[in-house]
RNA sequence: GCGAGCGUGCUGAAAUUGGUAAACAGACAGGACUUAAAAUCCUGCGGGUGGUAACACCCUUGUGGGUUCAAGUCCCACCGCUCGCACCA
């Protein structure tokens, strides 16, 4: 009798593939490719449940698709730059190189226990100077392009990481990473030109048939866009005009005043003015906050504009802190009557209020009008309804140069600088004439010092004279570096790439190799990325297109999202987070001991893991304890990826048993057997098991591309459950027991191949292809139809399948006496062949 | 406030195109084995009514309505939860 030993076995089994580059790929025009990737890890220093679940879902898939023949590229890197290693560097005094390159190997050894068909080769890392060196020639590229400029604004600081954020960074007003409020300040900056794809990345999106609806949605809002129109005001008493947008200009004639943002460009000629200073300070204070502020404020410029379309009729225009200088013109005509923001301001300025939209409440402010509601007050348009109003203004503003039909995107430009040490230097030199100047390509990579001081506050490049004053080769001249690292989301937008050619020294990637394995077939990661990280990879793919280089335009095929791993939560009276392991339950309340004392906890609902709530599970030593395929096996068959998981150690308890079961009813008893070939030998019984092995190849195949492993999983425990029960012959108990080896391989990979090797199998499962059904025996021969009186189940009859309609009837009318249909009127007779007969009555 | 998604046993969940609701698990309970426990095996496990019983009948997918021979699935309204966005002109 062999027992379960998963430490033993997963070792041997991850040494002899790793010996037989069992995961290694390579082009091969002959077959067809398959891509598929997991979103690679920041190195933190330890693995999660998180990767754990992420990374399991994607080894089925590669597997699977590997024994499918098709040639598998399934690569593994670092997200290796980032804020933490400088941390970790201020407090430990440690170098982030060395804080980093300790946390990756670390992890590397972690994820290697897991089993993961991971080509090794290939392991990237963006803190690599390998890797940025690249990156920075691309930086340069999009430079020469255009795509990439520097400006003066006003900028997301977060104070906690003192660093400038972009605004897909910001959430709820806080820094993505710290969580600390984040400030106005202004800086010159770094942008990448992303709003020039505005269009492009919102109508593509339409082409993404494979991504979920959810997440298209998400990026389709973020990207924003508005129609509408512009429409010029001119300034009494100047030479000027104030362009403002609006989504609504056949509200036009219900304007009253001009609200302009305190960052708007005639804020210029208040700039000495005390009493505007303190007002624009109040608003962007304001504009900070999380919260939503009702309070309208307004700065009256005491200057007007003359209404367009009126003559005669002049607005006051105010500066306001309900006009953002990030959207639209940073200006508005506000029409009271018809918009509750506007509505506020008049009231509190005393503005006039002019209806212009007939409605039968006759209160103000009306403002979801629809689309069929009439217009008056209005001049021409009187009597119109909205949308044909709509038309006619626009008509009219740009018939008399008053304006123009426009939209607008909410998608700003994506900042990209970053005061910090631990990224990938900007190529960029500043000459003592004043010139800027990106770095010669043949001088890169810039690197990082090596020898950052953190004593000193800011950015150690800052303060590193040897690394930042410089000259600039062609002239002599002296110079300064940009100190400016980039945002760690410029390393993760071009990765993918980088993959298909790891090595490749020339370029960033090697054409050939790229248009063989691009795009990613299937990319797995967490939904939060929907619109950072997936958003800029769309970006970048086309940018780099423009720059020359030959990458496809979607750079993601499909996308599976995959939900969180939670676990149960408590907290005690005093709301400290208890670690669920410390509690234990009695008589309906949940106590922990303290001290010799104990106490009532009270618990919370299921919550993501973190170590703040006290909840986490360290995967490492559930795979020390229990093995890498019981807790691969759980994270598949729990719940459906895309949903979120509740971790359970009775779970993983459970199906660590289900494998020892199985493993010491099989290890010797067991002959691996490919093919089955004495098919007329079997018995009824037999023949019944042989159709449900092959019904089980087809339903598992079918869950398996669907993403539905739990569901799959189910199927194969139907199998073992039926197999384990029933009393055969040797020849169908091993090859049905060896389809269900080959079927669960690709979940649990070193448990089927060993029990495969203990049959007598020599070679490897990976390289076996993957079981076929035969489709002349998948089907049952006995039915079992539901008979329905008005659609309510009253029996099952069994019959053999495909049994003729009046047949059924026949021994229906035979069979139940008791509904004895013979005396009921039967007005029709619905019949499903093989499911369902329904008499109505 | 706007937009989207989801509500099924004690729990995780399953249910091609509308066609036996609860597959497969977990927890729990009872039994067998054992001096005992663990492990293992067997059985039960949505609710109700009637019956000593095998069994029979009725109800049940958040709530109320509708379409249909037939609704977890489609339509309408409401309630609840989750997520995203949010002074977006």
């Amino acid at each position: 009798m062999n027992y379960y030993n998963p430490t033993k076995i997963e070792c041997k089994w991850q040494k002899i593939w790793s010996e037989k580059q069992s995961h290694k790929s390579e082009i091969n025009s002959k077959k067809k490719k398959f891509y598929v990737l997991e979103m690679f890890p920041y190195p933190s220093g330890n693995i999660h449940m998180g990767h754990l679940r992420n990374y399991t879902i994607g080894d089925v898939v590669s597997r699977f698709y590997k024994l499918l023949d098709f040639n598998v590229l399934h690569p593994m890197g670092w997200d290796s730059f980032g804020m933490p290693a400088e941390n970790a560097a201020i407090e430990n005094k440690i170098s982030p190189k060395k804080w980093t390159e300790e946390n990756i190997k670390h992890m590397r050894s972690q994820l290697k226990k897991i089993g993961l068909s991971i080509d090794w080769n290939r392991e990237i890392s963006t803190c690599n100077k390998n890797y940025y060196k690249h990156q920075q020639q691309i930086f340069i590229d999009f430079y020469e392009k255009g795509l990439v400029y520097k400006k003066d604004s006003f900028v997301n600081w977060d104070p906690e990481d003192k660093t400038v954020l972009a605004n897909e960074q910001v959430i709820d007003g806080k820094g993505w990473r710290s969580g600390a409020t984040v400030e106005k300040k202004k800086l010159s900056q770094w942008f990448l030109n992303i709003s020039k794809y505005s269009n492009e990345l919102l109508k593509d999106l339409g082409e993404l048939n494979n991504w979920p609806d959810k997440v298209k949605l998400m990026q389709s809002n973020w990207i924003g866009l508005s129609k509408g129109a512009e429409i010029k005001f001119k300034l009494l008493n100047s030479k000027s005009t104030i362009n403002v947008f609006t989504t609504k200009p056949e509200t036009l004639f219900g304007a009253s005043f001009i609200a302009l943002s305190v960052e708007h460009d005639l804020a210029k000629n208040f700039t000495k003015d005390r009493e505007f200073q303190i007002f624009r300070d109040k608003c962007l204070k304001l504009q900070e906050k999380k919260d939503f502020v009702n309070e309208k404020l307004g700065f009256d410029t005491k200057m007007h504009v003359q209404h367009p379309l009126l003559t005669g009729k002049k607005l006051p225009v105010f500066f306001s802190n309900y006009v953002l200088i990030n959207y639209g013109n940073g200006a508005v005509f506000g029409c009271p009557a018809h918009d509750e923001r506007d509505f506020a301001f008049a009231k509190k300025y005393n503005l006039n209020i002019d209806c212009i939209i007939k409605n039968k409440e006759k209160e103000l402010p009306y403002y979801n009008f629809k689309e069929n509601d009439t217009l008056v007050n209005s001049s021409f348009l009187n009597g119109s309804n909205i949308g044909a109003a709509k038309n006619l203004i626009i008509k009219k503003i740009t018939d008399e140069k008053l304006g123009s039909e426009s939209s607008k995107f909410k998608l700003k430009d994506w900042g990209v600088s970053r005061q910090r040490y631990w990224g990938c230097p900007i190529p960029i030199i500043y000459r003592e004439d004043g010139k800027i100047l990106s770095v010669d390509k043949n001088q890169l990579p810039v690197e990082l010092p090596e020898d950052p001081d953190f004593s000193i506050s800011g950015n150690p490049l800052d303060s590193h004279k040897k690394w930042k004053f410089t000259k600039c080769r062609a002239t002599g001249l002296n110079a300064i570096r940009e100190t400016d690292t980039l945002d760690t989301f410029f390393d993760s937008s071009w990765y993918y790439l980088r993959f298909c050619s790891p090595n490749y020294e020339k370029e960033p990637f090697n054409e050939k190799e790229v248009s063989y394995w691009m795009p990613v077939d299937h990319y797995i990661g967490g939904i939060e990325h929907a619109i950072l990280h997936l958003l800029y990879s769309r970006f970048f793919s086309r940018a780099l297109k423009e720059c020359g280089y030959k990458v496809p335009k979607e750079p993601f095929s499909k996308l599976i999202t995959q939900g969180m791993v939670c676990h149960e939560t408590f907290k005690t009276k005093d709301n400290k987070w208890i670690e669920p392991s410390k509690v234990f339950e009695k008589n309906n309340k949940f106590l922990i001991k303290s001290g010799n004392k104990t106490v009532e906890v009270i618990k919370g609902r299921s919550e993501k893991m973190s170590k703040s709530k006290k909840n986490v599970v360290d995967p490492d030593l559930i795979i020390s304890k229990f093995g890498a395929d019981t807790a691969r096996l759980f994270m598949i068959s729990d719940s459906p990826p895309e949903r979120d998981l509740e971790w359970s150690i009775d779970g993983i308890r459970a199906t660590h048993k289900y494998l020892e079961k199985i493993f010491s009813f099989l290890s010797n008893k067991l002959i691996f057997t490919e093919n089955f070939k004495d098919l007329d030998k079997l018995s009824s019984e037999e023949r019944e098991i042989y159709n449900f092995t092959n019904r089980t190849i087809d339903k598992y195949t079918l869950d398996i591309k669907n993403y539905r492993f739990n569901s799959a999983v189910a199927k194969l425990r139907e199998l073992s459950n039926k197999l384990l029960k029933s009393k055969m012959e040797p020849t169908i108990f091993h090859f049905s027991w060896s389809i269900y080896l080959r079927l669960i391989y690709i979940i649990i990979p070193h448990y089927a191949q060993e029990l495969a090797s203990l049959s007598g199998f020599k070679g490897l499962l990976d390289e076996l292809k993957w079981p076929r059904t035969n489709m002349d025996y998948v089907e049952e021969e006995i039915v079992k139809i539901v008979v329905q009186f008005n659609g309510k189940k009253k029996s099952i009859i069994e019959t053999s399948k495909d049994i003729d309609k009046d047949e059924l009837i026949k021994r229906i009318k035979k069979n139940l006496i008791k509904d004895d249909i013979n005396k009921l009127i039967v007005k029709k007779v619905i019949y499903v062949p093989n499911k369902i007969i329904n008499f109505v009555i």
